[in-house]
DNA sequence: TGGACGGTTCGGCGCCGGCCGAAGTGTTCC
DNA sequence: GGAACACTTCGGCCGGCGCCGAACCGTCCA
């Protein structure tokens, strides 16, 4: 089972799905640097292990991670690995900005996710153990979220930082919520992220401390 | 990084490490049905990639996992593979009784663990998040759990149940006191343990309910 | 000071699996 | 209907890696 993610075609893929859009195989083609052929063979196998969903539409074939519990387990994953200093001025900017804010999945993550979270525990919307408070239902339920989702919280060890960070049913609210109001914006079609100058507005008005540096 | 645990005799090699003993190389060459010298280079790779420690003693090597974060990784791993239902009488009494309980690196797993969790939210020990809770400290407190501690407990997903159960330094200090107090017993030399007369006692005697099934 | 023993290094074997290109299937668009 | 396109299947190539046995190095014990 573990052997599906130690090929390094299909770990490149399934990070790219990271992003949590769903791709079409020839983009994952595209990406990953090989042959369509190559790649219809690793979804296949990726899809039969569980890892992936697919969702075929026309002469199309979508894939998505199969689930948020997936995403926890790659960036778990690359907790461990050897923090490789990435190589050349593009690479390190691309990897700083990555550092600074991303989308995991369905939420936020790097410095900006991590900022979010210890803000939201200075609230008292959560706790130490990333628990979804009472207050903090209240909080969350005057910005629409919805309370009849899974009040459960998820802990998601951050990639870059090393951190937990908010994840779960409340994360990725608060993730669309800043996407939403445009308080973030991808940086190009990558999974980085940067908050807007209406964002930093919108984070001092929620009353959260340290608006975190652009 | 992943391709560590690809391989299927690092795999067994892990997972024998799960009971939390530091294992000798040919203890683990024996486990694994290989050669001592094949052994002898996976320990290095694994060693080298941070998922063991090892610990050099006279002729002996001994290694072990390099803490409870691999058990969980290992883990939660586990319970992404297909369910294959073991062959043979032999293996299938095997897995019953490490469904039924036994010890994950260092606090208890399987329907036991499930147990103790669900037994600890009822009293309020825990939170649904498997938090501590403030009477909760001051109940594991009396039982000799020193809250100097990490507070911060560790949810860890049940590989076979599918349920997160109670890690972290509560659940360790739980497991040992169980192991103390001769409430638990392991099965042979491996992981699997039962809960004894005295331990059913006990759990009933620290007002946890439902007692589990032996 | 031997011999037994645990562990390591090295060379070589064999298999598994990732990769590609070519041919084939189904879909969409003109 | 035909052409372009997304994807799949198949055959074959090739590199990597797991495995072993043999030789070697240290440690422990008589």
């Amino acid at each position: 089972m573990a052997g599906l993610l130690a090929d390094s075609t299909r770990a490149a893929m399934c990070w790219a799905l990271l992003d949590g859009r769903a791709w079409t195989s020839r983009e994952l083609a595209l990406h990953a640097g090989v042959a369509a052929s190559t790649v219809s063979e690793h979804l296949t196998r990726l899809v039969e292990g569980g890892l992936l969903v697919e969702h075929r539409q026309g002469r199309h074939r979508y894939v998505a991670l199969a689930g948020p519990h997936v995403a926890e387990l790659l960036e778990a994953m690359a907790a461990f690995g050897p923090r490789v200093p990435p190589r050349g001025l593009r690479a390190a900017a691309v990897s700083e900005a990555m550092a600074r804010g991303r989308t995991c999945y369905d939420h936020l993550a790097g410095r900006l996710g991590v900022a979010l979270r210890s803000g939201l525990g200075d609230l008292g919307v959560v706790s130490a153990d990333l628990a979804i408070t009472e207050p903090g239902e209240v909080w969350l339920e005057k910005l629409g979220f919805d309370p009849g989702e899974r009040r459960r919280s998820r802990a998601c060890l951050d990639w870059t930082e090393r951190v937990p960070h908010l994840a779960g049913a409340a994360g990725a609210f608060l993730c669309a919520m800043f996407f939403e109001r445009g308080w973030i914006r991808r940086i190009g079609t990558s999974r980085a992220v940067v908050l807007t100058t209406e964002g930093e507005q919108g984070w001092r008005a929620l009353g959260l401390p340290g608006v975190p540096a652009a």
